[in-house]
DNA sequence: CGCTTCACTTACCAAGTGGTAGACAATCCG
DNA sequence: CGGATTGTCTACCACTTGGTAAGTGAAGCG
C-alpha cells in the first residue's frame, strides 16, 4: 500500500496549495512555506509536481473538479427560470463563506493570465456554455431581457464573484464582513440581479 | 536645480511603480528590475522611498489623485440622474482602454489587503462617499430602485470594474477584447446597470 | 532471497530578493 | 572660496527562491 500513501500525501499538498494559492496569492505562496506547514520537505513537493508551475496546474484542475460538481449539486435542485439563478448565487455565497480559497484562486489565476488562466478557462468550459445556453433559452422564452448570453455572463459573473469575494472593498464603504452583513449583500445581489436580468412583465 | 532633476527622478520612478504594481502585481515586482527599466540603480529608488512597501504606499497615493481627478472630470460635465452613471461607467472603461494599469492597482490593492487596502479606501473615501450620497438623493427622489445604498454600491463596482478589466474571463467565454468588442461590452453593461438600477415608470 | 522501484530525504546551488554602508560628484549656501 | 547637503552609485549582505543531485530505507516482485 505504498501507492496508497503517496496519494494521500499528493492530496494534502494539492488541499494546502489550493489553499495557500487562493488567499495568499501564487507568487506569494513559497515551496518551502508549503512543504513546512504539511511537516514535508519542498522536494517531496517537487517529486510530485516537477515545478511550481505544474503544481498550479494541478491546483486548478482539482479546483475546477469542486467547483464543477458544487455547481452541479446547487442546480440539480434548482427548478425552472428565475430559480436556477437564485440556486446559483446561493451556491457562490456558500463557497465565499466554507471555502474562499476555490473563489481565490479563480480570481488569482486571471490576475496570473496565461497559461493558467487559458487551463481554468478549459475545465471550466462546459459550466460556461451551459450558462449561457441557459441565458440564451430564457431570452427566447420572454423571461429575460434579450441580450448577447456572453455579455450578460461576464456581467453577471463579475458581480456576484465581486459580491461574494472582494471583503476589502466591503471595509471601505463600511460593512464589515458578518454573516448577517453578508445574508444582506446576498438578498440585494439578488435583487440587483432580478432586476437587471429578468423581462418586466 | 538639482531639487527638480530629483522630482523628476521620483516622478519617473512612480510611474514605473505603478504600471508594473497595477499590471504585474506587486510581489511580481522587483526593485532591481524596476531601476533596470529606469536606467537607475535599486539604491536610488531605495533613497526615494525607505522600502517597497512605502513606494507602495507613494504609488497608491499617486494613483489616487489620479483617480479622484478622472471622475471628478468626468462628473462635472455630467447632467443628474442617470446621466452620472452613464459618465461614470465610460470614464472607467476609458481608463481601462488607456491606463489599465490604474484600475489593475486597485484590484491588487484590494487583494493584498491592510494596509495597503486601507490606504486606498481611506484616499477614495470621498469618491464613495459621493457616490452613496447620490444614489440615496436619487432613491428619495424615486428614480432608483429603493434599498441600501452602500450595498447597491458595492454590486456596481464589482460589475463595472469586472467587466472592464476582466480580460481572462472574457476569453473564457470567447470575447477577444477588441475595441469593437468593448464598445458591445461597455453598451450591454449600461443597458445591465440600468435595468438593476433604474426605477420602473 | 535479491534486485528494482517508489516515496522521500539530506545536501546543495545559482539566481534573485529587499535592504545597508559608504563613497563620490554635483550643487547649495555662508 | 569651502564646508555641508543632496542625489546617485558601487559594493555588499543575509536571506529566500525554485530547482538539481545523490542518496536511503522500505515495499514490491521475480
Amino acid at each position: 500500500m505504498r501507492a496508497a500513501k503517496a496519494r494521500e500525501t499528493d492530496e494534502r499538498i494539492l488541499a494546502a496549495a489550493l489553499q495557500s494559492f487562493g488567499t495568499k496569492g501564487f507568487e506569494a505562496t513559497s515551496l518551502d512555506h508549503l512543504a513546512g506547514e504539511l511537516g514535508i520537505t519542498k522536494q517531496t513537493i517537487l517529486y510530485h509536481h516537477p515545478s511550481k508551475a505544474e503544481l498550479l496546474d494541478a491546483v486548478i484542475d482539482r479546483a475546477s473538479i469542486d467547483l464543477t460538481a458544487t455547481f452541479d449539486a446547487a442546480l440539480s435542485g434548482a427548478g425552472p427560470g428565475w430559480d436556477r439563478i437564485d440556486a446559483l448565487v446561493r451556491s457562490v455565497f456558500r463557497l465565499a463563506l466554507r471555502r474562499p480559497e476555490l473563489l481565490g484562486l479563480v480570481r488569482e489565476v486571471s490576475r496570473l493570465g496565461a497559461p493558467a488562466s487559458t487551463r481554468v478557462a478549459q475545465n471550466l468550459e462546459p459550466l460556461v456554455a451551459r450558462a449561457q445556453r441557459f441565458l440564451g433559452d430564457e431570452m427566447d422564452a420572454g423571461r429575460m431581457r434579450r441580450s448577447d448570453p456572453a455579455l450578460v455572463l461576464v456581467s453577471a459573473y463579475s458581480t456576484v464573484l465581486g459580491v461574494a469575494t472582494e471583503v476589502e472593498v466591503l471595509r471601505a464603504v463600511g460593512i464589515e464582513p458578518t454573516l448577517r452583513s453578508t445574508v444582506a449583500r446576498r438578498r440585494e445581489l439578488l435583487a440587483f440581479l432580478h432586476s437587471a436580468l429578468v423581462a418586466p412583465t
